[in-house]
DNA sequence: TAAATTAGTTAGGCCTGCCTAATTTACCAA
DNA sequence: TTGGTAAATTAGGCAGGCCTAACTAATTTA
């Protein structure tokens, strides 16, 4: 596996050639361009270099594909920033806009030790938020209240945690491991398990707590699971599936 | 005041020649060559247009000296250094060596805002080690260990955050505000107050819990405090000094 | 004090990632 | 079927930040 390294800006653009493939079905030089903020021609180029290197299918004045290589990189990175994006939002209270800009600043330079130190810190957030009212609320008002340290805000009725999530969204939903699910169902990771060499291979896919999702192939012992996220297509084996904690709507 | 905008490299080599400056007493081509990694003829290209935009002093063979404005920069890049490699240690537990590389990396790309949310979080975490030590070591068990997530570890001693400060060096240290020093005392910023406004503008003069100074100049109602850190000299209202925080060494 | 060593500079190049201007292609509509 | 228009490409350039090779200045050291 020859390992290319790609630059930040070209992995911004497989980022984006992914997102418009998913939005638009398809993605245009002109596009392109638009959402990277550069002129068509600089596109072009790009294209035909990761093209060169095998991340993407272009051939001149064609739509640009993304090869599997190019699909894993890109959704690396997408899902590094949904996740930096979400805790910006829910634990450190940012303001959305600014979480985005920030989250795509900084999420090529996160490693994934980090990144999973981060996640492990949303966890235990979410935890407590089933067990610990009283530490969020101080937290909420010490980290987010522009007067905060020392007042506790008992109107404090949202979460920190996981406010992006469908159950935070009005949906009403219920847990469960990604192991058991069914072909075809829908739902969204909520807590990597806690073995650390195994939720790092998790991250590396680019699973992340509040990926969304669709089993595309419930595996066994033998075959691996195999999921569709952001539009790619993930395996994993079955000890990392029944690590994965879900949320899936209620069905009732 | 034009603001010309240093690119990421030049603020690297403004830190680097703060570091020697205040290691070695001057800054050599050389040895800041060495610190980049790059070859000498790029210090000197870099040097060269530093001057030019007058962050440094620097003529042909001699040694490289930083203009005021070239301190602030370098200031404000370093103890955004220091204090995200603190977070990452002492919040995070990531592994000293990993967490200096890391925040080298992010350090270029954490805005202000960011950067403030983030100290209050970490001061959060400093307030519970007063009066929430269960929370804390759940958040250690969590965050830390290998097996997170589930139990508490009655035995976790060290504590999360201000892990770097001398009291937690084997020093014994008191609390007080800035404000209430006398000229000459040294200490080590512990603790931002509430005001956002105020807090921020601290923050963008490089003074973030962990940074260590030595009160140069008391002020009053009229004049500045002065202080000492890094080498650097900031200049703070009374105001600022009493919404900050510091431990200085118990004087027994 | 002359040779050797080390530090620093000059000159010339390279690569990445952009740009503008001019041209080509593809498609749509009359 | 023929313009017109929009999308994409080609060509040529530029700046930043690096590099190597060759040279010069300064400092040892014998």
């Amino acid at each position: 596996m020859t390992q290319t390294i790609l630059s930040e800006s070209q992995q911004d653009y497989l980022k984006i050639v992914l997102d418009l493939i998913n939005e638009k079905k398809v993605a245009r030089i002109k596009e392109i361009a638009r959402r990277k903020g550069v002129s068509m021609p600089s596109v072009t180029e790009a294209m035909r270099k990761l093209s060169k290197e095998d991340f993407v299918q272009y051939s001149v004045r064609e739509f640009v594909e993304l090869t599997p290589a190019g699909e894993t990189a890109a959704h690396r990175l997408s899902s590094k920033n949904m996740f930096l994006k979400n805790f910006f939002i829910d634990v450190l209270g940012i303001e959305n806009s600014i979480a985005e800009k920030e989250a795509c600043e900084l999420e090529h330079h996160l490693s994934v030790a980090t990144l999973d130190r981060l996640i492990l810190l949303y966890q235990f957030l979410s935890e407590c938020k089933k067990n610990d009212q009283l530490t969020l609320h101080l937290l909420k008002n010490c980290v987010r209240s522009a007067e905060g340290m020392s007042e506790i805000d008992p109107e404090c009725k949202s979460c920190f945690v996981t406010s992006n999530f469908p159950h935070q969204m009005g949906k009403s939903t219920v847990h469960t491991l990604l192991a058991k699910l069914n072909r075809g169902q829908k739902g969204q990771v909520v807590m990597l398990g806690p073995d650390t060499e195994l939720r790092r291979r998790i991250i590396e896919k680019g699973l992340l707590p509040g990926s969304a999702f669709v089993l595309e192939e419930k595996g066994d012992a033998e075959s691996p699971y195999r999921i569709l996220s952001d539009g790619c297509s993930v395996e994993l084996d079955i000890k990392a599936a029944n690590m994965i904690e879900v949320a899936i709507e209620q069905s009732n």
